[in-house]
DNA sequence: TGAGTTATTATGCGACCGTATAATATTGTT
DNA sequence: AACAATATTATACGGTCGCATAATAACTCA
């Protein structure tokens, strides 16, 4: 018997790394941890699963990487618009809750990953603190955003209130990005972040809809 | 070697089938899926793992099994608090979204139960069905009694708008909910159900508070 | 009390899990 | 063109998975 070995190319480390996390990202989204096995995860990166452990100590570690990677891309998507000009502070505010609650950061993907994820950040230590560290950004400047569009509008804004409006409007955006990831068909277009506009300004006493700004 | 059977007693059908569902629950809520083992679960209740087979024709039907009773304890935890006396309507419909955001509803177990399912909510039809059955028996709840209480106060309640106003305070409510949970450490005493009653007064226009009852 | 029912345990099977290690193909260097 | 380096494949191992089936203990009732 001629032993035929599978014929492949080099690729870069960093080329290879990428095509395992994404494959993990994508497994864990759609099937979950069950599915999400080495031997899956290689053949979807169209490797041999001996190459896993060419790139990564261990599974743990590489399902360590893709969640790193995910919740940093995560948080970027939804950040990246406040580099573009506003025409005032309410904008900004009304641009950044607008991000969080449209495509690509609502996405039945996202829920898959963010439930595939949890019991691991429950359990790893380096998961609790990714997740802490990502959770924490994302509240604090929704909270600074909060408390410019106030000052800006003349109304009060002590500290204890503002971090009770960023906790609130958190939860309000969540709970949407939640509803509206999962339920895609649930929503018409642009109505899942009219909501969340109008929620959020109802919280903290602003008018962030469009004819507001 | 005398072969030494463990001893046991014979328990009702409905017992052991309780017990085998409630480790599952408690398994996927500590561990997600992939903990929740048949061998585990059966340890778990107190029996050996043949059982399971016994009061179950395969494993997916004890998930489903336990999906369904879960999803129905959590729908009846929240609502118990209508078959009380209320004072008014806003009262009435204050109650609710409080004991949505109250233990026992609000709890870390809630959290990796609602995750550990997800997957399963996604590819299996009759998950699916339970899943999508509950979520808008809440809804719709939620909305009658947004309606009422909009009418007692001489409010505007157009379908389109009440439609509008429902799944916005069910967002607010899961976002809460899923915070509340998640961070049980994020929150002080009744913070959280204050914030949701702030919320979704605010969103349809209405004072929930203490005082405005 | 003894026979019948069935709840329960015990054991085995094939498949797949994560990991370890050896064999080999591909590439860059001289 | 031969060699060194290493990216990649291939194979093996012990353990656990869900499921099937046989053996046995516990209870019911005549």
């Amino acid at each position: 018997m001629p032993q035929t070995r599978k014929k492949h190319q080099r690729q870069t480390p960093g080329f290879r790394r990428q095509a395992l996390i994404d494959a993990t990202l994508n497994l864990l989204a759609e099937g979950g941890p069950e599915v999400a096995t080495v031997r899956v995860i290689a053949k979807k990166a169209g490797v041999t699963q001996g190459l896993i452990r060419h790139y990564f100590s261990t599974k743990d570690d590489l399902i360590a990487a893709a969640y790193e990677q995910h919740m940093t891309q995560m948080t970027e998507a939804t950040s990246a618009v406040l580099e573009q000009p506003f025409r005032s502070h309410s904008a900004r505010l009304a641009g950044f809750v607008t991000a969080a609650l449209t495509p690509p950061v609502v996405d039945l993907r996202n829920v898959g990953l963010w439930a595939g994820f949890l019991h691991m950040t429950q359990t790893d230590s380096r998961m609790q603190r990714v997740h802490a560290r990502t959770y924490r950004a994302f509240r604090d400047r929704l909270e600074r955003l909060i408390v410019v569009a106030l000052k800006a509008a003349d109304l009060p804004h002590d500290p204890q209130m503002s971090r009770r409006f960023a906790i609130a409007c958190n939860g309000v955006i969540d709970g949407l990005w939640l509803e509206g990831s999962a339920l895609p068909d649930g929503f018409e277009r642009d109505e899942l972040s009219e909501i969340g506009l109008q929620s959020v300004g109802a919280i903290i006493g602003l008018n962030l809809n469009k004819t507001g700004i």
